[in-house]
DNA sequence: CAGGATCCAAAGAGATACTG
DNA sequence: CAGTATCTCTTTGGATCCTG
C-alpha cells in the first residue's frame, strides 16, 4: 500500500496487453480465476471482515447475515488454499480457530475499491438505463 | 480517464464507506450487483471486444472462444440492459447488428485493469501457497 | 445473419443433522 | 467451538433445433 507501488501500476495498461500476457503462459494464474475468488457470494465480506486483525468462525458467522456454516467454510478454506487468509489453530478447549487477512489480500481489497468506487459513480446511470431497457423491451 | 478525475476516486477510501453507503441506501445499486455483472464467464470478453468500436454478432461469436450462441446473446443483452453496451440495428437484408462500448463501460474496464495488475503480481505467490496449501491438507 | 425456444448437465448455495 | 456430511434447490452454461 501506500508508497512505492508505482512502479508496480505500470505494468499493464489495456486488458489487451494482459490477455497476451496470459495466452503466452506468463501468468501462472489467469485473471479470470482471480476474479472467480472474489466473485463468490461471500468472498469479499470475508476479506473485509478479516482486515482488521484476527476475528473467530462464529464472530464471521454472525457478522456476515446470511451466510450458512458449509459456505462460511467452504469460502475460508478457498480463500486460505490461495493464501488470502491465515487460519490460525488455538490447541485449547473449546478449540478456537482465528482468520486474519493477508498483506496481499488487503491489496486485492484496495484493488476492489476501485469497482466499487465505478459502481458508486455510475449506479443511478445503471439505474435509468435498465429502466429505459425495460420500457422499450416488452413493447 | 487522465485528468481532472481526482476527486471522483476520493469518494471512498474504504470497503467499510462503501457497505456504510449501500445499508444507508444511497446507492441505488449495490457494488455486489456490479461485481455480478462482469464476473460471468463472457462479460469481460465481451467489453474488450466491443470496446474499439461496433461489432456484429457474428465477429463476436468468432472472436470470443468457447462461446455458445446462447450465452453471447445473453450477456450481450444484460450488458445492453444496464447500459454498458449499445446495440444498432440495420435493418437489411441480411439483418446487420452491431455492438459497441459505452463510455461508462471503458471507465469499467480501467476499473478492471487494477484487478488484473493485481493477479499479474500476485499470481505466483497465489500459485505457491495453493502447492503449500495442497502439500500439507491431505496429510 | 441474428437470434428465440427448449432441454440437459454442472456448479453454486441453503438447510439440517452429526462430530472431534 | 468449529467444523463435516448429506440432501435439495437454484443458477449458470452448453447443445440443438427453429425462425424473421
Amino acid at each position: 500500500m501506500s508508497q512505492g507501488n508505482t512502479a508496480v501500476t505500470e505494468q499493464l495498461r489495456t486488458l489487451e496487453d494482459a490477455q497476451a500476457m496470459i495466452e503466452s503462459g506468463q501468468c501462472p494464474i489467469p485473471p479470470r480465476e482471480i476474479l472467480d475468488k472474489i466473485a463468490g457470494k461471500w468472498a469479499i465480506q470475508i476479506i473485509v471482515a478479516t482486515s482488521r486483525g484476527p476475528i473467530r468462525f462464529t464472530e464471521l458467522e454472525r457478522l456476515i447475515q446470511g451466510v450458512s456454516r458449509r459456505m462460511l467454510t467452504l469460502t475460508l478454506r478457498n480463500l486460505e488454499r490461495d493464501g488470502l487468509l491465515t487460519r490460525t489453530v488455538h490447541p485449547t478447549v473449546p478449540p478456537k480457530v482465528e482468520y486474519e487477512a493477508t498483506p496481499m489480500a488487503l491489496e486485492l481489497y484496495e484493488a476492489m475499491l476501485t469497482l466499487t468506487n465505478w459502481s458508486l459513480r455510475h449506479s443511478s446511470c445503471v439505474a435509468v438505463a435498465r429502466a429505459e431497457y425495460d420500457a422499450r423491451t416488452p413493447g
